[in-house]
DNA sequence: ACCTTTATGCTCATGTTGAGCATAATATAG
DNA sequence: CTATATTATGCTCAACATGAGCATAAAGGT
């Protein structure tokens, strides 16, 4: 059995990440590494554009997946190799979906939210509180406070894998609750394909503080707020608008259209595009977002 | 055909970088995915522990290559699925060779290292005026600049893998040289391992600056200069030694043993031993060293 | 003429970083 | 025994980055 390969193909649309997914939601676009496969990026590349119809921009590799062996069960594994790619929606395209559906505790931006980690919290240390041992118990609230950002320590947008991995063994989502038990609200998806989803928004949102990835999401022209708007999309946290526009002022990947944004509320906003010349020639010192990772 | 699993096992010792290999140096540890093995993860350990008698530590997937296909080869490609691991090395143990013996031009705190960058530039300077357009020739030269920190932008350590596959395409390696040629000083591996080793190297400097794995590398308990001396030999680069203790004081992530170091010159160094308990109770807010990456 | 809304300029306290001066505590050469 | 070399360690300073917030500008709507 060869290689699968499996893209996460995000885009931002009125400023929602959104996934493309095949079967209702319940997959990510992949196909098995073929022998006419230049390499391991055109062979996905072809599957996503024979399964979607979409064109792949940005494209980089995420990691490789192996499931578990069957006892008895057959001699070959099946082998994941995940990537994450960056484009725009385009009006009409199905199978697109908001990643929050999957993940909805992710979105720190909104009550809902926020909320929703209060309550997961909650459940979180009724399970602690069932480890066998003494030393046990303390090392699950210990887990619980560093994913959840519990005791000061601050909510981290990076850790969406490790809490998801927590939620899995908590059985509080459906992929390892018992059938008929209580879970928490969120799409899931077939196989292994949350993880990978998981996987792929840990890397954007680490990515985007140290490299001007955030662009590739971004339509030819736009406001310093939508940009802004994006990236909070994409992190799932609100940041500091003046701080962020002299960040991205001083970062100078951008410049002036000239023109303004139609159809606004308030003073209407000038518009900006991505200065796509300066990234081959500059090194990007550091697009180090205001995203407050606390203490 | 199954993927590979394959290892690059690095230790620091005398404060050299070095990696574990077999064959006289031309390969590194790896063997196929079987049946049996859980996962990844533990594939990979059984075959290095198998090859070279090493247990791992610290291990991490880095990358999964496939090899070019073949006109008229055989249908299945080799898909490689590579992981860095970090330990000790033991006295005595064979098959460890510094990483610097592949790659002489990636130490530049020592004065042949920058003495081989200026040689290895001109040869690249003189590559980029052979390309056939002008609007080539520019697009080589910016290339040479960025890869190897020309025109004030300076050297950046985690482009290790860049400059390999700059080398490789002017044809001053003998991986890609016509027989015959003259190549540059270093020593090549078999198939694809120097990439490999060079995606490794790269990972693991970007990793020093924000994560404590430079712990994984050091003894039970060592000196401040000690500590020093393993990240200047990983990064490649020299540090400044005042602000390098300041960092890692207020980092917080050693204790003194009490003890001092034994058998030195000059004054006498207090030892210290790394807390791991600090590993899981806090975040690592930021292990950032010193290592200037300049504008 | 006001109010709401978004855009944009500017200040200020605090923290971080790069550089270097100064002094302390050893061993060894003479 | 003193000078010198060598490493350890404490401290200062300027430049820059970051987080927070005040103030004002420019639109549309009541």
């Amino acid at each position: 059995m060869p290689p699968e390969l499996i893209a996460v193909l995000i885009a931002v649309s009125d400023d929602r990440p959104m996934v493309l997914t095949l079967e209702g939601g319940r997959l990510l676009p992949s196909g098995p590494l073929e022998a006419g496969h230049r390499s391991l990026q055109t062979g996905l590349r072809l599957w996503v554009e024979h399964q979607t119809g979409h064109a792949l921009g940005h494209v980089e590799q995420l990691y490789t997946f192996a499931d578990a062996p069957v006892d008895g069960g057959p001699d070959e594994r099946r082998v994941m190799i995940s990537y994450l790619a960056l484009t725009r929606t385009r009006r009409g395209e199905r199978g697109w979906r908001g990643w929050y559906d999957y993940f909805p505790w992710e979105d720190q931006t909104a009550p809902e939210g926020r909320a929703l980690v209060q309550r997961i919290v909650r459940l979180l240390e009724d399970w602690a509180g069932r480890a066998p041992s003494a030393a046990g118990q303390e090392a699950r609230r210990q887990r619980v406070a560093l994913t959840f950002g519990l005791d000061g320590l601050g909510w981290d947008d990076e850790l969406v894998l490790q809490r998801y991995e927590l939620l899995w063994e908590a059985a509080l989502v459906p992929e390892s609750a018992p059938p008929g038990a209580a879970v928490l609200p969120g799409l899931s998806m077939a196989r292994d394909e949350r993880r990978v989803l998981a996987t792929a928004m840990a890397r954007l949102r680490a990515k985007i503080r140290y490299r001007p990835v955030i662009y590739e999401l971004m339509p030819d022209s736009f406001t310093l707020l939508h940009l802004q708007r994006t990236v909070e999309a994409v992190a799932g946290q609100p940041m500091h608008k003046q701080n962020f526009r002299r960040l991205v002022a001083q970062q100078d990947l951008i410049e002036e259209t000239g023109e303004v944004a139609p159809d606004t509320r308030g003073r209407p906003a000038r518009l900006f595009r991505f200065r796509r010349e300066v990234m081959g020639a500059r090194r990007i010192a550091g697009s180090k977002l205001p995203l407050a990772r606390p203490v």
